[in-house]
DNA sequence: TGTTCTACGTGTATCGTTCTACAGATTTGT
DNA sequence: ACAAATCTGTAGAACGATACACGTAGAACA
């Protein structure tokens, strides 16, 4: 539309223009951007004065060629499920007072989609990833890690090199699950797990299963008494599951989602089976997000604090974009946190 | 880490080493990419083989220099509201086949940060942007136009020339919300709506205010028997907003909360009050998102057609990028999902 | 006084594309 | 058969930053 002082047709201010307006060079004003070393105050306050008067903002495409973008890319696996607002919020802190701005990609549940995303943000030059509860294995993960710095949420890797990771220990909140359980007096609690591409160890609702089926063990069960069953990523497949379990066979009287989205879904299935809740059948989750406390739900489950984790995932990865090369693998401990879903003993 | 053919040292193959590896210029490598005019079969294929062959993928950041970045910007206003990923999915459908990318920024609810992602995007020379719910005034989002083509979901402006709108009426569906009440044989509904910076007309809860007032008015209420209660964007409001209307004077008999996500915590609300739905108290959203079909839930609502309207958000976009300058807005009429929670009448 | 540092600034090649201008080859029209 | 028009492909200058390699001035030291 207009032009500018320097006669160029464009609507953008550039670093060239900041640079004339302030008096110094090119390179100078660069480096006030940058808080690069060899700027003295006097520089430091006009550089930044012309800034401000011209309204000039960094094309981050041309920082991108040579330099950073302060973009960091986050893959985020789904966007239905209500636990990751708590891990964005995380981030958000994390990133607060830096020049980092997160952006995200929507997985869709989908490998081939989160491929195409990583990529995508690898070719945007993204400074560093986040991965929130992506499906990727962590071959895939590495490879990606040598292109940019990564961290992982919901992937646990203690052994892996390349990258770092935070989560909650899932292994432990398994076995929270049935201790809150039997505490509460049910016999016979079954699990509903997620079915999904075998990332084996690294796989958050595996970790979760070899907990329960730890502690059950320890609390004497056997066999087929440790119950637990695959059901696909669709609301429709866990109602099924669900149905199966209740209608079958000697059916369990605590039912324990994997996650909170799978056990608000159990909910729905109990009572649409006319069987009360906590009652005839108790129900608990795992994230403890916000629905739980709807009273309708009333869902007991496990809290992971989403945003710590959140929190030391942007720390981890920023120390790594600063240059740390040895990898760093943030735990947290779960705690139960209990509702009426499974309050059979009145409370 | 290794060198590639041509010498230099970089892991990334670039568009030199394609032209190299096939045998024309660099820029013939360009024209291809971009399915640009003046290129011949022959050529075509040599080069998408060597590109094949050579794994090249373009990097986006020196496109943005001089062309396009293939990358849509979406703006969530916030990241909680369960209707919005049947937006996003809608999105995707109308960016699939195409080279765009989707990236997408969280707002949190918040003016401020709204603003900060639209300056990344621009920054970040993406070709368009979708804001979902945003806060923006039409003033400020006319002023992005000029840097970028952008379609708006979720914000009525029928005269708006500088920019395009995806939306449902409104208008229509707060109306529909009352015929719906009335009809069950509620006698006294009420509605709570979202308090937010004054957008005018442009705001889709006014909106919906607008349509239910009418539908009120024509139904024979007036004055102080149409009940409007503003609630602050977060649940402890909505709580108390729904205590003071139930334990008041004269309270309501049915409630519509302006948004799904505001109607689950009305019902959350409502039931905490030890009062029974539909029987005591009727309650309708809209949105019509997932949470409504559970069981626990059964919230009539309101269905606006999500991934329609998000798919025409994309599809106006992309035909803004590619040159149109006259504005188009896209709206589609709403419709009424019953269920248990305003089923007065036992169907 | 001369030498060596250190702090501060500058000049400019460079990143990987796109795009304009144009040249050569081929086809079309008369 | 010759000019005009069309089609393919090329060369090389941008685009707006960064970062390297320097230059310079003043301070510190002997």
């Amino acid at each position: 539309m207009d032009r500018t002082a320097s006669g160029r047709a464009s609507g953008r201010v550039t670093i060239r223009e900041v640079a004339e307006d302030a008096g110094v060079s090119v390179a100078a004003v660069s480096k006030v951007l940058r808080d690069a070393y060899g700027v003295s105050d006097l520089m430091q306050a006009k550089v930044r004065a012309s800034m401000a008067k011209l309204g000039y903002r960094p094309h981050t495409a041309a920082r991108g060629m040579r330099g950073q973008t302060y973009t960091i890319g986050v893959l985020l696996a789904d966007v239905r499920n209500p636990f990751f607002p708590q891990l964005i919020d995380g981030i958000d802190d994390g990133l607060a007072g830096t020049q980092y701005v997160p952006l995200f990609g929507i997985g869709h549940g989908s490998t081939t989609t989160e491929e195409a995303i990583v990529h995508a943000m690898v070719d945007r030059r993204m400074d560093g990833l986040i991965m929130i509860g992506q499906r990727l294995t962590n071959a895939e993960v590495e490879a990606t890690a040598r292109e940019a710095a990564i961290a992982v949420i919901g992937h646990h890797a203690p052994q892996a090199t390349l990258f770092d990771s935070a989560n909650n220990d899932d292994e432990r909140g398994g076995a929270l699950v049935v201790e809150h359980l039997l505490s509460q007096g049910y016999k016979r609690p079954a699990m509903i797990t997620l079915r999904r591409a075998d990332l084996g160890q690294a796989d958050v609702s595996q970790r979760r299963e070899a907990g329960f089926i730890a502690a059950m063990r320890a609390a004497g069960f056997e066999g087929s008494a440790i119950r637990i069953a695959p059901a696909a990523d669709d609301i429709d497949n866990v109602t099924a599951t669900v149905r199966l379990l209740l209608e079958g066979p000697n059916p369990p009287d605590a039912i324990f989602g994997w996650a909170d989205y799978y056990a608000l879904e159990v909910l729905s299935a109990v009572r649409s089976l006319g069987l009360r809740v906590p009652e005839d059948v108790g129900v608990i989750g795992y994230d403890n997000s916000p629905p739980c406390a709807y009273t309708q739900n009333d869902l007991t489950s496990i809290d992971q604090s989403g945003r710590e984790i959140g929190r030391n995932a942007a720390r981890l990865l920023l120390e790594r974009i600063a240059g740390r090369t040895t990898a760093e693998h943030f735990v947290v401990q779960p705690q139960v946190v209990a509702r009426r879903s499974t309050a059979r003993r009145p409370d």
